[in-house]
DNA sequence: AAACTGACCTGTCGGC
DNA sequence: TGCCGACAGGTCAGTT
């Protein structure tokens, strides 16, 4: 399900509903969403009687600090979080109950399995887990367009999964970066050196506003899930070409096209974004 | 070093 | 109806 905005909505919405909980025991039903060296028993022992102090977010990193340990949990495609009374029978697909002092339970449920979390002493949830490979936060403040600029400069692959690498810019996925280059009018396939200054301005532009934009309306839901948690969803963000194929263009008319780029679908307007000039 | 390729999983959908 | 491949919002290890 997530990309930034959605894990922002997650983020959110678990504080809402169970920051300073107590976690009094937890049962784990597959083992491998538990990753790093720490390791299942040693995990469980330890999360017993730990109370949330806060719920923070890296990309699409969700991070639940206790008072000596953070839980550092990725949702990967399908991952969500979901609060239930603990007498509540469970759903299939949930694999990890953190049962809490108060009668009710937290949930973590994913159908793929892809979804880890890793336990980490404080202080080193953004060494010891894949959150020190991130690129900046996507916000004006920390996304600096020069360097991106110099970054891409350098790089002779497509835009589009180079903008899927987490290292250069953290936070976007599939949606958001068709989204994206949609804004910029910029083709998934261009390549990343090939961009002009006044491109690559655009694109940072894009990606700030994008993601801003859907961070604000509380994320996109494709498929729809009921109950978990950062789907709330009154509102939605409007998408412009992901899962638009054949729809015409919100700026031109011509039908959205879909085609496949590292090994993505991938959507856009070949009328708004051209591949070369002629 | 950069850039592909499969692997990890389960469910759903479209075509024949 | 049933089967079978393609596809799904993401990384990560292994290979060229």
């Amino acid at each position: 399900m997530p990309e930034l905005p959605e894990v922002e909505t997650v983020r959110k919405g678990l504080e809402k509903l169970v920051l300073k909980a107590t976690i009094e025991s937890v049962e784990v039903y597959w083992d491998r969403i538990i990753s790093g060296p720490i390791e299942t028993a040693e995990f469980k022992r330890i999360l017993m009687g730990e109370k949330i102090m806060e719920f923070d977010r890296r990309g699409k990193y969700i991070i639940i600090r206790f008072n000596q340990w953070a839980l550092v949990s990725h949702l990967r495609m399908e991952g969500k979080y979901e609060v239930e009374e603990s007498a509540a029978p469970l759903k299939k697909h949930t694999h990890v109950v953190f049962h809490l002092a108060d009668g009710r339970d937290l949930r973590y449920l994913d159908v793929r399995k892809f979804g880890r979390m890793t336990l980490v002493p404080i202080g080193e949830e953004f060494t010891a887990t894949g959150i020190r490979l991130l690129g900046p936060e996507p916000m004006v403040e920390t996304f600096d367009k020069a360097i991106f600029y110099r970054t891409l400069q350098t790089k002779k692959r497509a835009i589009k999964p180079l903008l899927l690498d987490q290292k250069i810019v953290a936070g976007l996925g599939n949606i958001y970066v068709d989204e994206a280059l949609f804004l910029a009018k910029i083709h998934p396939l261009r390549t990343a050196n090939s961009l002009q200054k006044i491109e690559v301005s655009k694109l940072h532009e894009a990606i700030i506003k994008v993601l801003g934009d859907a961070v604000e309306a509380g994320g996109t839901t494709i498929r729809t899930y009921q109950n978990a948690l950062g789907e709330a969803g009154s509102f939605q963000v409007n998408l412009s070409v992901y899962g638009k194929k054949g729809l015409p263009c919100v700026r031109c008319g011509t039908p959205i096209e879909k085609i496949k780029v590292a090994q993505r679908g991938t959507h856009f307007c070949p009328m708004c974004q051209r591949l070369s000039v002629d």
